[in-house]
DNA sequence: AGAATGATCCTCT
DNA sequence: GAGGATCATTCTC
């Protein structure tokens, strides 16, 4: 009954800003043999060109951002503080570095598996920050250069229509790039990270 | 307010 | 290659 069909590669080539707000009320899936968990988007923020001072791709290609270089519609996931993993779309055309930050999702299936992973029973603290949702999603660097317009881990259009106002603010847990107001998220929802 | 915890990257040899 | 700073965070004290 849920979404279908995987947002088209086309979606993710755009501006990343116009792909951040678009994905708010889209729907992440996770498919693998534990079971499938799915939740809808309702925070992101844009990293947006080797200019963009919090971006991975400020100081150039490496090993480790090379996929925000490649085509769009495919995830990057990074490990950071020691112990967690964050889960990135890549944006815009080939070649020109840019992803959007999945930072919060709204639970929608496969309850019982987050609670399982998460270690815990509060459905508000599952997914509500971008590294809860990884580890609530099964999501590691593992997942790191999937096709997300298709297979186990895809974004899914929400059938229904987008409610709520959408909100823009600076961006989280950066030291250079804050004044810039790329991270957007929808106000009514109770799973928006906080801050 | 600070600890946990390790991959990555920069700056030297 | 080795050493050290830096981290798109979360949890507990």
């Amino acid at each position: 009954m849920r979404p279908i069909k995987p947002l088209a590669r086309s979606f993710y080539q755009s501006k990343t800003l116009k792909v951040a707000e678009a994905l708010l009320g889209a729907v992440l899936v996770h498919a693998t043999p534990e079971g499938t968990v799915a939740g809808r988007i309702v925070e992101c923020e844009a990293y947006v060109g080797e200019d963009d001072p919090a971006c991975h791709a400020s100081r150039g290609r490496t090993a480790r951002n090379g996929i925000m270089y490649g085509p769009p519609g495919f995830s990057y996931v990074y490990f950071t503080y020691g112990m967690h993993y964050l889960l990135n779309a890549v944006t815009e055309i080939e070649g020109f570095p840019a992803a959007v930050l999945i930072r919060a999702v709204e639970p929608l299936e496969g309850l019982d598996l987050m609670a399982a992973r998460r270690g815990m029973e509060d459905v508000r603290l599952f997914t509500s920050g971008p590294a809860r949702l990884t580890q609530a999603f099964g999501i590691t660097t593992a997942q790191n250069g999937l096709d997300m317009t298709a297979g186990p881990l895809a974004i899914h259009r929400d059938g229904r229509k987008r409610e709520g106002e959408i909100v823009w603010t600076g961006r989280v847990g950066i030291r250079h790039g804050t004044e810039k107001p790329w991270r957007c998220y929808l106000a009514e929802s109770p799973y928006v990270s906080k801050r």
